[in-house]
DNA sequence: GTCTATAAATCGATAGAC
DNA sequence: GTCTATCGATTTATAGAC
């Protein structure tokens, strides 16, 4: 469904050199840690062995580092409902799409949070229009075609199930393998639509 | 079940002045849009229309206010999971709880943010033991008794599902007592346990 | 790419007048 | 209770040598 519409992702180009994944890796841990807001570029600095200056070399601003881990969280996610998209019913998408983000999540754990979570992320999302993009289909699919309250809440609590769960502190403990196949259940259960 | 115990509050005194209170408002609404530690003393002390020195006359430490905006997030939670214990049968308890957590949630959606979504935040739930022992009663009543890993992950998709979809951009337009209605629905179709 | 050194601003926090 | 003024530390960010 909705297949085609632009070919090259929306979240640009996504290549980085060995020094920018290094960077963007511990990025990720400590915005996790400390939110985005109480992670400095020195902190950032520290945890790779380098100096500030070595940092500002890769990215001129903090903003772009944070661009960059959206990039990262977020190009995994539209692979995902890019190929949601292309199944034949509405019912299969959303089915593939929730496997998906369950798999990325669990995978993942530190990614899903930020990605949710954190508040200054979260005006990222609002005002990028390549994320909000992505968001959007996301959103999409995750309704199955229709928008009433009852689609949006649905969506939003699935949506939101995933990505908190993960890193819950009862769930700490669990290996990946049983918490993707616990929450592939209680998943399934939030659906039908109807 | 489990009644009695303790008699006082183990969050502590939850008396505040005028000033004090203001304060911390000012704290939760800034706290939820730039992170914990992405506000400054200074942003709050401008949302209030006073310097820096007024609010530390009220406060001796940043963390001081962090404390006193948890205790305040929490001290509903507390009365909330308290109901829910003086039920007869676990199932009631936990239903009791969850509509408490969802009253709550939707009336203060912001609040809901804060508790399981900031990094800062979640440090303190952790590291003092008042905190921890109600978040304890929380995932004990939400669990129902058992605690193997079915139980668990389901305790934590519907705390973070509840906390996580009340500030969703696709709810953010529903009005309180649609978007109470149909969380309650949802929640129902994560229980029951078994 | 990484370093030292530094600028300019802001941070948390305090002293003391009113 | 609120103010001005200030401290020392830390912040983002830049310049320039190696």
């Amino acid at each position: 469904m909705r297949a085609g519409e632009a070919g090259a992702s929306p979240l640009g180009s996504t290549s980085y050199s060995a020094a920018q994944t290094r960077i963007i890796e511990a990025a990720l841990d400590l915005f996790t840690e400390h939110g985005i807001g109480g992670t400095s570029l020195q902190m950032i600095a520290d945890a790779l062995g380098v100096t500030k200056a070595a940092v500002y070399h890769q990215y001129n601003t903090k903003d772009e580092i944070i661009l960059a881990v959206a990039q990262v969280v977020l190009a995994r996610l539209e692979v995902a409902v890019t190929t949601a998209e292309a199944q034949r019913s509405r019912a299969r998408a959303r089915e593939v799409l929730i496997t998906e983000m369950i798999d990325l999540a669990v995978e993942r754990r530190r990614m899903a949070g930020i990605l949710q979570r954190d508040p200054v992320m979260l005006r990222f999302l609002q005002n990028h229009e390549p994320f909000r993009r992505v968001m959007a289909r996301v959103n999409r699919v995750l309704m199955g075609g229709v928008s009433h309250p009852r689609a949006r809440v649905q969506a939003a609590t699935l949506a939101t199930a995933i990505a908190g769960a993960v890193i819950h502190p009862l769930v700490l403990d669990l290996d990946d393998e049983s918490l993707r196949s616990e929450l592939l259940k209680q998943s399934r259960k939030l659906l039908p639509l109807r």
